[in-house]
DNA sequence: GCTCGTCTTGGTCAAATGACCAAATATCAC
DNA sequence: GTGATATTTGGTCATTTGACCAAGACGAGC
């Protein structure tokens, strides 16, 4: 029998080879994300709390002996949905906000993400990584990371809103406006997981007003030179 | 040895016991109370997921076996966890709002609650257990329950607020106000617990000199009659 | 100080779990 | 084809888990 040093070393080594993914095949690769997809999907339905090796193979139709193989531990695996995911979030937000229409649609297509069946489906993994995060380190560290990335894509688009409704900088401070869209946005997909509406449509609606008292302000550009 | 039905039978007897609650010892009452500490000291340091009978039982400093003799199940002292904090942070709220002091004055105390240790530990507690709520339904109820007692404290508060500084309530509906405080809330707790600062202080510094600005321009008041 | 019902203790049990592995199988370079 | 390498399979293993329980300790009322 090996030694527990000796196995530790085997699975330092291992680690490193998966690490550096040489020459994977499109196969492993599409079981890879076969199990990305299924641990997606068991964090929808049971939260992470509930996800197992078996159940995940299971839900992914395959081996579960793959698991370890492919990821070397259930930590490492979530750690690489929590990338994929908030990879394609963060690309995503950016296309929407570099969109060429004005701000009031941008932020329309926003909220129009705030709707049942996205909260508690795609939404929902999100903050099932977070919640997650708040007692792994590893995880928490990324989660901090996006939110900077996707600050700095609202900044850029409140940043150019603010000059393309005319408003003043000293009475809307961009990045305790950010802040306050953030713990906005956040706020409300929590308190939708938690089955709260109480007040949404008054508030939604209440922004909307606001945004097109200012629409109306807007003072009129010259066409495009 | 019992049928699984006369087993079941037995559990709901007690179970129907324990919830009269008849004749409760008062050194009963400590150790169920020790419990439900133990459980929430659990809940900060290694989230609900990571909560197990024996573990509840080393932190209490009483015998796991007493976990099922009082409780019947996990699911059940969990939900009594909640109970209990929750009939806490609604009386301290409600108290806070009641104190007869300007406004301006209630909202700093408030926002004196969003520093480090308190989110790291108290107000984790209760975002522990909404995410075990997102996956729980009896859980998610309460919840929702809880955020209803909150907003009609929040509500009466700031309907005070936009008399005491003569608010237009076509300009700022009341019941849209309370929902982006509500979000704003939660909002700055969950960033705050995936470690995320930015911009916060910025916003609590733009939030605080609007208030500034109310109060320079509040009506004056006759004494009290 | 005895009796009877309640509480407490220290287990047990089956099920589930993460991790790991040997053997079988597939793939590929030559 | 053949040998080498990589992948896949179907387990095993030591732990841990929630649930449950028998037996003894305890204490209130007599």
């Amino acid at each position: 029998m090996r030694s527990a040093s000796q196995r530790l070393e085997d699975r330092t080594i291992k680690a490193q080879q998966l690490r550096r993914r040489v020459g994977i095949t499109p196969a492993r690769e599409e079981a890879e994300q076969a199990f990305l997809d299924a641990a997606e999907r068991l964090l929808v339905s049971v939260g992470y709390a509930g996800i197992t090796t078996r159940k995940l193979a299971e839900e992914a139709g395959l081996n579960h002996g793959l698991v370890h193989y492919y990821f070397g531990s259930m930590q490492e695996l979530l750690l690489q949905v929590l990338e994929r995911y908030t990879d394609r979030l963060i690309s995503r937000q950016r296309e929407m906000y570099a969109a060429d229409m004005p701000f009031i649609e941008k932020w329309r297509t926003a909220m129009s993400y705030l709707d049942e069946d996205n909260v508690s489906g795609y939404a929902k993994i999100w903050y099932e990584l977070q919640a997650l995060g708040w007692n792994d380190p590893d995880i928490r560290k990324r989660v901090a990371k996006v939110d900077q990335a996707w600050a700095s894509v609202v900044t850029e688009a409140f940043d150019r809103a603010m000059t393309e409704y005319d408003l003043d900088r000293d009475q809307f401070p961009l990045n305790a406006v950010v802040a306050l869209v953030a713990t906005f946005n956040v706020g409300m997909h929590l308190r939708m997981l938690s089955g709260i509406r109480t007040g949404h449509r008054e508030l939604l609606d209440w922004i909307d007003r606001w945004l097109q008292e200012l629409e109306r302000r807007k003072p009129k550009r010259k066409a495009a030179s």
